[in-house]
RNA sequence: GCCCUCAUCGUCUAGAGGCCUAGGACGCCGCCCUUUCAAGGCGGUAGCACGGGUUCGAAUCCCGUUGGGGGCACCA
């Protein structure tokens, strides 16, 4: 199966042995970038039958709490996104979470320090910037030049009595660092552009450079899938990898794929501050999961030529991250939508109503758990927004006069006023005249007695016929087909709504 | 400024030298259907950034230009 060479995405590997991460900062809100790096990742693990580990990068304190931990846990079960390894499922690399590791950080810190691997830095702030500026100014590439490497004991003892402080440094090798990225091939940088980096803070505190391939190495990581924003850093974390195994740690670097950025409106990076940049706005608006997933999924990657619209299970099948397109993708709002609502359409009507029951419990218009009356009346009502809506929250709007209590059933004013003008309202009353006298209280009878009164006898077309009655019912010119709507709202209510509008005075 | 990277309709993409008169999708515009809104059907609009090579032949390979994006922290 495997020739000499290996697979050019699992090289020696087994399938099964591959192992990849995704390592979210758990800092609120899911970016809907970082949900599309879960995604590749977990497409690909599942592809390969390999593991998916879940590690929450929370070493930065300030920046992280729990509740942003359970919230980040949630939002991947809602996107149906499961790791074999990881908070709450375990696994044998645990724990992982890295404000729980610190003392693996310190150890292998001190180990890489005594092997040569890293150096103490002693410079200030003040005299990094100024050296930087100095560089920048030159036209050199502005980072760390070396200054602490070949510290004399003299010149330490001198720092120390100073009481600086001292950051971890890893010594970057003098030659070119080259890697095949899995999205773009052979990338290299010359080491002059690749400085010795802080692994380790002036207080002790191990950064996400130090942090970050380490548990990587630990965790036993075979391919990382990330942002491309992450590109320019991976020559140092490389060297790193080399370190680590030469004290013992892990087996080298992985495989890198740098999945294209995503972009916002305009030319900019899809910020944190956009709207429609984090998670909670689509769950909130009723977007299906596999909706977005899909749609993120064509950020960058493609099932087929003539074909945009798939399950979680093809993509896992046709999962190939060589054929990612390396372009930096806009996100389209519009587009998200539209595949959004290709899936709702391929739900069942009973799939459907059971994902409507929380929105429309949010809404207020159903109980959590809703009485058989209440899931009769849905599974009835499904079909008729099925076709109508793009996400699940525009249905609150579409049946919510169905839902209402009758006392707090209410007519949009602007739809009133266009709809119940004098005519409308003469409309309105033929209408519940006419549907006073009918028993037999079904689509078909209803349509048939409205269409007698106010197309053949009255002389209206249909189109000016029929939406006041649209609105004296469901309150707004914009609603669900009339006729069902009127036999799921009932005789009384219907005929209830129709002499309350009635009632009302033109203009008023 | 320096390093890295990317370049096909407005947007997301298909395209591995001849299958390309460049395909699909979203959007937009028509028409059909129609009780509103949709959905659906049919049709249309629109693109290989530019300049040089290589080749019998280039959207595809090479170089350059231009333009976009990312990075250059004791953030992650």
């Amino acid at each position: 199966m495997t020739d000499p060479i290996g697979d050019p995405v699992l090289g020696e590997l087994d399938p099964s042995q591959v192992r990849v991460r995704f390592p979210p900062s758990p800092t609120g809100n899911l970016h809907v970038g970082n949900v599309r790096s879960a995604l590749f990742n977990w497409a690909f693990a599942r592809h390969y039958g390999g593991a998916l580990v879940l590690r929450i990068e929370d070493t930065d304190a300030a920046r992280n709490s729990e509740e942003s931990v359970d919230y980040l846990l949630r939002s991947l079960r809602w996107l149906g996104i499961d790791w074999d390894e990881g908070p709450e499922v375990g696994g044998p690399h645990g724990p992982y979470r890295q404000s729980e590791r610190f003392d693996i950080y310190a150890g292998i810190a001190h180990r890489l320090h005594e092997a040569g691997a890293a150096y103490y830095c002693y410079c200030s702030q003040e005299e990094l910037d100024e050296r930087r500026e100095l560089a920048r100014a030159e036209g050199r590439t502005p980072g760390y030049d070396g200054h602490c490497r070949a510290l004399t004991q003299e010149q330490i003892a001198a720092f120390r009595a100073e009481d600086r402080e001292p950051v971890l440094r890893l010594r970057m090798p003098e030659d070119t660092i080259t890697f095949d990225d899995l999205v773009r091939g052979e990338i290299s940088f010359q080491a002059e552009h690749v400085p010795d980096f802080v692994l380790v803070r002036g207080n002790g505190h191990p950064l996400y450079t130090l942090v970050n391939p380490v548990d990587d190495a630990l965790m036993g990581i075979t391919h990382v899938l990330r942002g491309e924003d992450l590109l320019s850093s991976t020559p140092r974390q490389i060297a790193l990898y080399h370190a680590l195994a030469s004290i013992g740690i892990g087996s080298g670097p992985p495989r890198f794929g740098h999945l294209p950025i995503v972009l916002g409106e305009g030319s900019r990076r899809l910020s944190k501050r956009d709207a429609g940049s984090g998670l909670d706005e689509y769950v909130e608006r009723g977007f299906l999961p596999e909706g977005l997933l899909n749609y993120l999924a064509l950020l960058g990657w493609s099932i087929a030529e003539d074909r945009d619209v798939f399950t979680m299970g093809e993509m896992v099948d046709a999962f190939d991250v060589r054929r990612v397109n390396p372009n930096p993708a806009r996100f389209d709002p519009k587009k998200c939508e539209a595949i959004n609502a290709s899936h709702l359409r391929a739900l069942d009507v009973d799939d459907l109503a059971a994902r409507l029951v929380p929105v429309l419990h949010r809404a207020g218009l159903v109980d959590a758990e809703p009485s058989r009356d209440q899931l009769r009346l849905l599974r009835d009502a499904a079909p008729l927004v099925h076709e109508r809506i793009t996400t699940l929250g525009e249905a609150v709007q579409m049946l919510g006069f169905l839902f209402v209590p009758e006392d707090a059933f209410t007519l949009d004013p602007d739809d009133a006023a266009k709809a119940l003008t004098s005519d409308g309202l003469a409309v309105v009353k033929a209408s519940h005249e006419a549907l006073a006298g009918v028993a037999d209280w079904t689509t078909a009878a209803i349509e048939q007695v409205l269409r007698a009164a106010l197309v053949e006898t009255l002389g209206l077309k249909p189109r000016r016929a029929f939406a006041p009655v649209r609105v004296a019912i469901s309150g707004r010119r914009i609603s669900p087909p009339l006729f069902e709507s009127l036999e799921l709202l009932g005789r009384d209510r219907s005929l209830a709504r129709l002499r309350r509008a009635e009632s009302m005075r033109v203009g008023a």
